[in-house]
DNA sequence: ATCCTACATTGGACTAAGTCCAAGTCAAAC
DNA sequence: GTTTGACTTGGACTTAGTCCAATGTAGGAT
């Protein structure tokens, strides 16, 4: 979406051919990149693009808020363009697949006070964990 | 507890220093650990453990369910001896402390068939972040 | 249109956390 | 006490990511 550069160079950004690129491929079909996937799409559009640059685009855009990080296991780095909806997400346990689902109930208002030790709680996150339909049937 | 101990003799466990030493350091102040931690702390009890062992004991430990497997960010993975006791974890956005907590409520009853895409879902993690009192003070 | 400069990009070196493996060791079944 | 297969070891390797000094450039000022 062209509202994300919109945004973006509403935020004061200054509008290189590389951001533009990582704004693009992540705008494409909604899956869950991994950093080199992104970067690898991005090459494509723009072979001298760095994977240094994909990195701080990347955290850029996540403390922006327009991207949500997602860090399911030990493996890479997960970047879902689909920060602007809460969700949750549901996650192969052998392959890794990501998809966005939305549950019912809040759980932020299920964590009593009594149990909460004194943190400021600012969010929840709800990973749900299984075989996709690929990795059960095999 | 010695019940892990018997627990895993039981299972057929052959019953060396090195996993007796990294069973009793999780048995301590229940606490969550990195790998490298109980290393340390595994090493003062018996100096020459490596760190290979400790991994492979801690993952041993993990695929039998006596211990479970934080990961809730890139930083190391962190294990959790409370494991037949179900809880959830309240996590520090700053220093990374995680504390065990019970939130009231089911969220797999939330996750409604439609939004299950085929997966065989068999488990939920629920992840409050925040900051901790230290870390919200300064 | 051109200049200027603060912000961006680059690639390569570096790091943290973990995995892998061939060789050596040892718990426990006999 | 032997035997043997499971366990341990340390070092090399991998993966995912961070850091940095040198270089390039977007966009405001002129």
């Amino acid at each position: 979406m062209s509202d994300l550069l919109e945004r973006l160079r509403g935020r004061g950004w200054r509008m290189t051919a590389q951001r533009r690129v990582v704004a693009e491929v992540l705008d494409g079909e909604h899956v869950h990149m991994t950093a080199d996937e992104v970067h690898a799409r991005a090459v494509a559009k723009l072979p001298e693009i760095s994977r240094a640059t994909v990195y701080n685009t990347l955290g850029e855009l996540v403390t922006l808020g327009e991207v949500l990080e997602v860090s399911t296991d030990r493996r890479a780095k997960r970047y879902d363009p689909n920060a602007h909806r809460p969700h949750h997400h549901l996650v192969c346990a052998r392959c890794g697949a990501i998809r966005d689902v939305h549950p019912t109930g809040n759980p932020l208002a299920d964590l009593p006070d009594t149990e909460r030790f004194g943190f400021t709680v600012s969010d929840v996150e709800v990973t749900y964990r299984g075989l996709c339909p690929e990795c059960s049937g095999a």
